[in-house]
DNA sequence: TAATAATACCTAGTCTCTCTATGTATAATA
DNA sequence: TATTATACATAGAGAGACTAGGTATTATTA
């Protein structure tokens, strides 16, 4: 909450991988299922979470198409890359890495 | 490892704070000891570790006295404040939280 | 109906933090 | 004697999160 933006940086990538791959999704609709899916702790702002797909979108991992509502309104979804998909995997399992050496330190068993 | 930059950032401080509260240590024993504990995961550089320090050391978190080893080396040993003890508490439980919202994320029990 | 809130996108500039590269100095080892 | 390890330090580059601002449409509410 607070203190989130620190832990933030390097996790933002995984997290919008994590939630594109489920299906494809539009920006402001991220920002809500972050929240959602996360019971209230990630609340992302606007200026973290465009660029960061502008970001993703540049680097080949997510690709972005105008989709017009029939109420006109224009929404940008996003969906994964097959470049993507590789990278949630990998940065799947680099999370795990860190979260087993964090807790190494966190709680410590012993000296 | 690789990616570890991303993940680092926030992190460092906890880290930083833990080891310190098990005993007072110097910079390069807890470069040492960080990459002990974590069986190799963490390996701070320098120029992250120092400047980390002094941030911590100007927020009053920590404290630097140096000591003149029998040898006539220098060692800048510092300790937590009471201050560094409280912030340690709460960071642990906001590495708790953080961890407990990534993994409703990153680990998907359902939709 | 008018005002407000929610939806939906965007970015320039600031701030903070990590890392590279570099410097200094001593002790231990080959 | 030369090299490696120990021990500290910082300037500058690069990356990313956030503030603060902007545009536009739709839905709600007073």
């Amino acid at each position: 909450m607070a203190q989130r933006r620190e832990l933030m940086t390097g996790s933002t990538a995984s997290l919008l991988l994590c939630l594109i791959g489920y299906q494809p999704m539009y920006g402001y609709q991220i920002i809500k299922e972050l929240e959602r899916r996360s019971q209230g702790y990630f609340r992302f702002k606007e200026g973290t979470l465009y660029p960061a797909l502008h970001r993703l979108e540049r680097a080949g991992l997510i690709q972005g198409k105008w989709q017009v509502m029939p109420s006109g309104q224009q929404r940008k979804y996003y969906h994964l890359t097959e470049k993507g998909l590789s990278i949630l995997v990998e940065k799947r399992s680099q999370w795990q890495d860190f979260l087993t050496a964090m807790n190494l330190i966190i709680q410590p068993a012993s000296t």
